[in-house]
DNA sequence: CCAGGTCATAGCATTGATGCTATGGACGTA
DNA sequence: TACGTCCATAGCATCAATGCTATGACCTGG
């Protein structure tokens, strides 16, 4: 990767407006960015190979992987079917914290 | 509900072009349409409660509960933040059929 | 050094979700 | 009937993700 980590991310986004609430969407970005790559990585594709397969350009593969953006579920289910994987989205009620 | 029901959502995105790729993500807007009403009316809110707490108005809870458009991240976030509850996103390996 | 592959990023157009206001129907109740 | 609440939907403005092209840095092999 390049000098972008988490931390950078986030202190972007929370320098916006509104900021807080988007703050586990960032996280997220940046968890499914990483599991792409990996999972990209472990079949031996380039960013191109995997932009092909999920009828995308390899510059958009990059932004996601890097976590630039909070991708859209369309986005993740054809990169998921290129990788031969099923997205999950959920919403699970929260355990009190002990 | 209204005479809106998911065959008739799915037939309507499955009408446009490269629609294959959006049949999933729109089998998720439905379900989690369908989640997020339940868990509003177990707690006995209306659509204005709950769009009060979510920063957002009644009209955008409507629409995001009848399926009406891929939800992004951030939206579902703020639902879940308001319904006490996490949002999870991931991609699992898909198993063979048997 | 040069060529080719890989990845990051910029800039801009397009698209679709969201924010918002307003309205109408359905339902219950005074 | 009149009023109030709840929900669905229309119409439009705005915003952010995506699509796309192009470019530059980096590395490796020739």
């Amino acid at each position: 990767m390049s000098g972008m980590d988490y931390r950078e991310l986030r202190s972007r986004r929370m320098a916006e407006p509104g900021a807080a609430e988007a703050y586990e969407a960032t996280r997220i970005a940046y968890e499914l960015g990483k599991t792409v790559r990996a999972m990209r990585e472990e079949r031996g594709w380039s960013q191109s190979d995997l932009a092909a397969r999920a009828a995308m350009t390899q510059s958009a593969v990059a932004r996601f992987e890097a976590g630039g953006t909070v991708p859209t579920i369309p986005v993740l289910e054809r990169l998921a079917r290129a990788l031969d994987a099923d997205v999950e989205v959920r919403l699970t009620p929260r355990v009190p914290a002990a």
